[in-house]
DNA sequence: AAGTAAACGAGACGGTACGTCCTGTCTTCGC
DNA sequence: GCGAAGACAGGACGTACCGTCTCGTTTACTT
């Protein structure tokens, strides 16, 4: 595979593992006790190539979240039939993610890194709308189903579902199922097509 | 005012100066590139004073978003009759305040410094709590009023309007009418007791 | 011992650990080898504190010339009655101490030094000085006794014997007995008071 | 020019770019400030091409030196009949050239690296020695012309007299013709074979 | 003419040191 | 005895070079 540039090619195994020690130092340390010089050591890369590649710690860690090492909220979203249930699945799943041991940590790292910087924030925003597409098109069928109704602002719901969810983790407060099921309760009223429904 | 020890009283002033200086270099540079040296130096203090007061610079801060210097979502709601114009509001008036110069700035660093330390992150829950609660409260006097359904679980609703706003600021969105618009339908369908209503 | 200044005072202790750092690393490394974050560490030091006394490498070194920590080519001249003999003695004592372990080291270290660095050159030929002024006192008392020719130009012969033993230390050739007889010769000529000369 | 070697031939015309470059940097930055990557740059060379030619920075310099790049205290010694003569000649010569622009500089710096490494100082010692050589040859000429005593130690007289002039130089000292005459008296003195000498 | 191999320019690599900034602590003086 | 001023040890910053190691290209010698 020629690159026809002259020089030797950028390592890909230093790119990898930087990213990798980026991860690590994350979960561990959080986004603003991030430090290059321990970046570069434990991926046992030079500085000089972790500036090669990311002209700036936020420029590191927006590369991070847009490749899913940070902040992956499940867009996998089961399609069994009833939406109620597959929401509640996601919901379930992105829970029991902030549970895990560096989970939540990743999360919050993530959060802190996009409200402090413009690029980072970008990227997150392109991470977290990936989810909420996933669930717009689940929320869609359902509609399409009868299963909500025709109405649903599927976009904001769907939005406001992430935003509910990952300011729990901010506020460093459990996903409780008792949250989860009054969510579910809020987007599927009594009212709606889904009569069956008890806390 | 004496306070019957001996030698000098502390500096309600330079208290006061180096909480301004901190909430000026929050909205100017955000948490982590915030400066315990630059904020003595602004505040016209001795960088021992801040320490004698915050022992860090995450305990300074926590300090800043408890007495509202930084993220205040606007506690004061309306009581005009009508639920629904009044959430919408107090949704406005968050939007207003996040398009204010600092207001959004300021609501970042907020919420990074809680996303990155334990104790910021209790005082950010006590004070969005706050506004949780007023927002609970009136939404109870829309159920007893008919407006909203008996079982709405109004708590879990108010933590998911809060995440939402400020999920849209930390993605450094706008947070438009018609997002506003769909929250409000959402929490306030077409089968809900108040049906005039129309984007 | 009042300064005047407000702050903690500068710690003499420090001051000296630098300079012996610095003295022992010239020794070993050289001067181009010198490390700032070696000698901090050394000193038991911040880098900063070395930069508050010293603001550059160059500095410190000039600043250890100086103080005789590097170069001292013994100015205690003896004068025991005749010239050819305690020139004779100096000359030996410098090449002593040019045989010594660190001696050289310490001299070829200094002389690089002042060879890059303007600053250090004018400490370098501050510390000279004082050699060749004791030289020239010897000798203008020898030329006062009648030793040596009345118009003997005292000043320029010190600097050349200075130089004509640095000299011989930078290109690393040792100043052998010889050397020092022959040299003495020439400032003693045969034809100069001194008759009872032999090689 | 077959080499018999397969393979391109060295580039004779990088090599010396290389040496100019070198010799460019040391009079304008002198030796411990010199930088491979600079000198590769100047010269329009890979920087591998350096290191093939020349392993270290020291032996870069070494060669320069060697091939009167650098310290070239001229050898060319006329042989007018008066040895004094020659010899103010040839200490004027070089004070002239101490005084050239670069000239200082170049000498400076290759005293730097002499003193700073060992197979630089050789280099430094081979063409000092030529030099001093010439002086001897020179010297030798005028004892068996009577013009000076025939116990007259020329080696040693010869180091001495470039030791001086070197010395001032490093001193940054100007070579005055002061100093030349004291020199020449020194030498000469006024009991040898050339009478009529005045300052 | 095709193949082999060394040297070329370019430039990335793991490192070391730079000189600056900041942290949290300690010390000295003035109010 | 508090508070400003500021020095302290320590650690991270982003940059500059070190000497080495590929790259793709050019040039020479060998088949």
């Amino acid at each position: 595979m020629a690159t026809g540039r002259p020089g030797r090619t950028r390592s890909e195994k230093s790119w990898q593992a930087i990213l990798e020690a980026t991860r690590d130092e994350l979960a561990a340390q959080g986004y603003d006790r991030l430090s290059i010089d321990r970046i570069a050591t434990a991926a046992g890369v030079g500085k000089q190539t972790v500036y090669r590649w990311y002209p700036s710690k936020s420029s590191l860690v927006a590369e991070c979240i847009l490749r899913g090492y940070v902040v992956t909220p499940g867009i996998d979203i089961l399609e069994t039939g009833s939406v109620r249930d597959d929401i509640a699945a996601w919901l379930e799943a992105f829970a029991a993610g902030s549970r895990s041991p560096g989970g939540a940590a990743l999360i919050r790292a993530g959060t802190a890194a996009a409200a402090e910087d413009e690029e980072v924030a970008a990227r997150y925003a392109e991470v977290t709308k990936k989810t909420e597409d996933a669930l717009v098109e689940r929320l869609e069928t359902g509609i399409a189903a009868g299963q909500l109704p025709a109405e649903t602002p599927a976009a904001t719901l769907a939005e406001a579902l992430v935003g509910a969810l990952l300011f729990k983790v901010v506020a460093r407060q459990e996903i409780s199922p008792q949250f989860i099921s009054d969510l579910l309760n809020l987007v599927f009223t009594k009212e709606s097509l889904h009569p069956e429904e008890s806390v």
